[in-house]
RNA sequence: GCGGAUAUGGUGAAGGGGUUAACACGGCGGAUUGUGGUUCCGUUAUGCUAGGGUUCGAAUCCCUAUAUCCGCCCCA
């Protein structure tokens, strides 16, 4: 063993065994139907990108966080999210692109930074954005929870809700407080008040504003309540006299309008005005979304609408919305709260498992006329004993066994077992695949 | 980038200077024939992250390195 090399993965990586890889295909498989439904067309980019595309931005966090390498003369870097990919998607295919442009992409990312619960440095995002041309209709901003709400629903993890604000509505807000320069640092603290709750928040934006009354007008602002109703009724009846916050404010209502139109069940979503998303592309309509039994989960779903989705790549303007759904973080999180379990050990429906010596066209003729209806079937080789098949075919969990031995090829049959019930039974190879047929539908 | 903790097999772990490294799970084999799950039996680390030191003797004490985990910062 000392002369070995120690077979491990990266930390930071998700790796995870067959049972578990079933369950997260699941959820994978779910989100992907939603989102076809709701007419989100299918994107994949490359996970390497040339440096100077996907550092356009260049923020600090950024660089530091980015797989960067060389390979001869190119610099390049694994994307670290799908929205920049996107940009330069959208950018570099605008002719051939029809708008508004709806698309999908589920797949990996990459950000080296330090490993620690629920954070990991390759992990899936599953994304969709909806991107217009020079304009986007405000309606575009409530089919995102519309999407939500049928994923999470139909991913049945329990309750859930929907938060929804405007950035302008805050921005407008600070404006008018004369808070503008430090606007960004006061977003960051505010976002911070699920995890710290409002008295840490109060110390910490006593760090950077002095005016106790100041502070006071923004906590008791962030924490207004009530129905969706009342909230819009008492940002209204503050009067403030500043373009930016009633435009977000009439964006807001306008939304919430929309997502009951869409049908999305009222208990569902909520205006909630502490949602201010650290990100600093956002420009409208924000989201989260969290489990209301778990909010120590923090957000399984968040997103927002942004002026311009590909300033750095074209001089169009694309205006756009989108949410995303971190989907490595969240399963592991799902799995350690025991929100979700493994149950399938394998994904096969049937089997067949032949005796030492049997004749393997017989075996092979059946397998065949079982995957010819779409039965997931699969073939016990080897000599070992029955026994030991018998074993395996209990460890991977499959409910029915066709045992088919020189007795079975000799009368034209097959034993079907039923491993749940310990049962078994003879057919006639014949009528066997409809028999199985009804069985397992 | 900053702070804290931990390091024993395939896995979870006990042992805190004295010789075969406990226990459990998993794996493999068996309890005679073409039948699994339960039970029982056998087997499964010449080795305790690496390097150095103290000692008659180190998994156990000391030093160094490394790795991992948990926080903070940040999070498109």
């Amino acid at each position: 063993m000392k002369n070995k090399i120690q077979p491990k993965t990266l930390p930071g990586f998700m790796e995870l065994l067959p049972s578990e890889q079933i369950l997260f295909n699941n959820i994978y498989d779910t989100i992907k139907r939603v989102y076809e439904k709701f007419g989100f067309l299918p994107l994949d980019t490359p996970v390497i990108e040339y440096s100077n595309i996907l550092l356009a931005k260049a923020g600090g966090e950024t660089e530091k966080q980015i797989y960067r390498f060389n390979k001869g003369d190119n610099d390049l870097s694994l994307r670290f999210d799908l929205t920049v990919p996107l940009s330069r998607y959208v950018s570099q295919h605008f002719q051939d692109i029809t708008f508004p442009f709806k698309r999908y992409q589920m797949s990996k990312v990459f950000r080296g930074e330090r490993p620690q619960k629920g954070r990991y440095r390759e992990f899936y995002q599953c994304d969709i954005d909806i991107i217009g041309n020079q304009t986007l209709p405000l309606i575009y901003d409530a089919e995102m929870p519309a999407v939500i709400y049928e994923i999470f629903k139909t991913l049945s993890f329990g309750p859930f809700i929907i938060r929804i604000n405007n950035r302008k509505i805050l921005n407008g807000f600070f404006d008018s407080l004369n808070l503008t320069d430090i606007k960004t640092d006061i977003l960051r603290i505010i976002d911070k008040i699920d995890k710290i709750g409002k008295e840490e928040v109060k110390k910490e934006l006593k760090k950077i504003i002095d005016d106790d009354n100041c502070i006071n007008s923004i906590i008791n602002f962030i924490t207004i309540d009530g129905s969706n109703y009342d909230i819009i009724n008492s940002l209204r009846k503050l009067n403030i006299d500043n373009e930016e916050y009633n435009c977000g404010l009439n964006e807001l209502e306008e939304v919430i309008k929309y997502i009951k139109l869409y049908q999305v069940e009222e208990e569902y979503y909520k205006i909630d005005l502490t949602i201010a998303r650290g990100l600093d592309y956002y420009t409208g309509t924000v989201y989260e979304t969290n489990l209301k039994e778990y909010p120590n989960l923090g957000s399984i779903c968040s997103g927002g609408r942004y002026d311009n989705l590909t300033e750095y790549y074209t001089d169009e303007k694309l205006p756009g919305v989108g949410i995303s759904i971190g989907l490595t973080r969240l399963f592991s999180q799902l799995l350690q709260e025991n929100i979700i379990s493994i149950n399938k050990k394998s994904l096969i429906d049937i089997l067949i498992i032949p005796m030492d010596d049997v004749d393997y066209s017989y075996v092979l003729n059946l397998a065949k006329k079982l995957r010819d209806n779409d039965i997931k079937t699969d073939i016990c080789y080897g000599n070992k004993s029955l026994k030991h098949k018998m074993k395996y075919a209990s460890k991977i969990n499959v409910k029915y066994v066709a045992i088919i031995g020189t007795d079975e090829v000799n009368n034209e049959t097959v034993m079907l077992k039923d491993m749940t019930n310990s049962t078994q039974q003879e057919y006639k190879l014949s009528d066997f695949v409809d028999k199985l047929l009804t069985l397992i539908s």
